[in-house]
DNA sequence: CCTGTTTCATATCGAACGCTATGAAACAGC
DNA sequence: GCTGTTTCATAGCGTTCGATATGAAACAGG
C-alpha cells in the first residue's frame, strides 16, 4: 500500500497533532455519520484539531474524506493480492464475506460499511464524492469477477457459471449486511447470512 | 391501507395545490437525495409549493418525510397479506426480490430503495428519523421470518431450516441490490442476483 | 539574533439551513 | 356584505454550514 507523498516540509512551525491519527478520527466520524452529514464542527471535535488546521493539513472537506477513504477503506490492490493468492474464487469470496461480517460488527469501528453507507445518498454538491466511492466499489467488483473467471477457465467452476452474477451476489450480500449491522444484527447473524449466501455457489 | 384522517377543514381559503401529488414529489426527492441531504429549498422546487405552505400542510420536514415514507414505501400490512396468500415462503420471498429488482431499476422512480438509502447515515439530529426507517425494515423482517416459520411448521421446509437466517439473507440481498442499482446495474443483473440468492434455499 | 517559513488560535465571513412572522387573498356561513 | 377561518406570497428570523483573514507563535538556516 503506497501512500501519497507526505507534503514536503521545508521549515517552519512543526505540526502540533498526529496527522495520521487525526485522519483516522475523521474517517471514523464519516463512517458513523456519513460524508455530507458530518459537519466541519463534528470533525474538529472528533479530530481534536481546529478548522484552519484541518484546512491547511488536508485541503477541504472533500479531500479529507477521499484521503481517509483511500487510506483506511482498503487498497483495491491489497484485495486483488488476497484474491490472487486464495486457493479458489469460492474461498476468496467466502473469506471476504466473513471479514465483512466481523468488521461490520466490531467494537473498534462503527457498525456497517464505510463504502456502503457514507455516501448512500446526497445532494448534487457531493455527486463527485459519491462517484469516487462508487468507483471504489466497482474496482472491488472487477477483482471478484476476474477471480471467478479464472476458476471457470481452470475448470474449477462449471462452464455455465456466470461470474458477474456471483460477483454481484457477493457485493449485494456485503452491502446488505452493512444495513443489517446498522439495524443491530449481531456478528453471528451476519456470519450466518454470509455462509448461507455461499450455498448459492455451484457444486 | 389506511391513511391518516385528512386534516378536517372547517372553512377558509381552499388549498391551491394537490396535497397527495406534492407528497409524492417530496417522497421522490427524499428517495433520490436522502432525508437530511434534501433541503427545504429542494422540496419547494420539487413540490412546486412555497415553504410556508409546506409547513402548514405537513408540519415540518421530519413529519413530511415520515408521512411520505408511510404513504408510499408500502404498508407492512400489505406485505403481510401478500406473504400470507403466497403459496409458499419461498415463492413469497422470490416475488419480493423480483419486485425489488424491478422497482430499483424502474424509470418512474429513482434508482435503489428509499428505505435502504434515504437514512443510511446521518447526524444526531436525525437519529429519530433513522430509527423510524429502521423500524420499518424490522417490521418487514418479522413478516418474512413468520412466513418461513409457517412453512417449516407445515413441513414445507426442512426442520433444520433457520428462518431468521433466510430472512436476513433476503433482506441483505434486497438492500444490497439497492446499492448495485445506484451504481448502475441494470434490471437483468438485479434479477439474476435475486434468482441466484434463492438457490441458497433448502431443497 | 534575525529572516523566512509554516502552523497556531481567534474571530469571523457569506451562503445556506430549517423555519416563521406578517398581512393580503379566498373561501363558507349567516 | 360582513365575519370568521384558512391559505397565500413576501420577507426575513436565528442558526449552522464550509471555509478564511489575521496576526502571534514556533521552528530551521544563516
Amino acid at each position: 500500500m503506497k501512500h501519497p507523498p507526505t507534503p514536503r516540509r521545508k521549515t517552519g512551525r512543526p505540526l502540533s497533532f498526529d496527522r495520521d491519527a487525526a485522519l483516522e478520527k475523521a474517517m471514523l466520524a464519516f463512517w458513523e455519520h456519513g460524508y455530507e452529514t458530518t459537519s466541519i464542527s463534528d470533525l474538529t471535535a472528533a479530530m481534536g484539531v481546529t478548522a484552519p488546521s484541518i484546512y491547511t493539513a488536508f485541503g477541504d472537506k472533500k479531500r479529507l474524506f477521499l484521503e481517509a477513504m483511500r487510506r483506511y477503506a482498503g487498497d483495491p490492490a491489497d484485495l486483488a493480492a488476497a484474491f490472487a493468492s486464495a486457493s479458489s474464487a469460492r474461498q476468496a469470496v467466502a473469506g471476504m464475506l466473513e471479514n465483512a461480517a466481523r468488521l461490520y460488527t466490531g467494537d473498534a469501528t462503527p457498525r456497517g460499511c464505510l463504502l456502503a453507507s457514507a455516501t448512500a445518498t446526497g445532494s448534487k454538491n457531493a455527486a463527485d464524492v459519491r462517484d469516487a466511492v462508487a468507483q471504489e466499489r466497482r474496482a472491488i467488483r472487477a477483482i471478484i469477477v476476474r477471480r471467478i473467471e479464472r476458476d471457470v477457465a481452470a475448470g474449477r467452476l462449471p462452464p455455465e457459471t456466470a461470474p458477474p452474477v456471483l460477483a454481484d451476489l457477493a457485493l449485494a450480500v456485503t452491502q446488505g449486511m452493512s444495513v443489517l449491522a446498522r439495524d443491530g444484527a449481531d456478528r453471528e447473524a451476519l456470519l450466518a447470512v454470509a455462509r448461507a449466501s455461499m450455498t448459492a455457489w455451484p457444486e
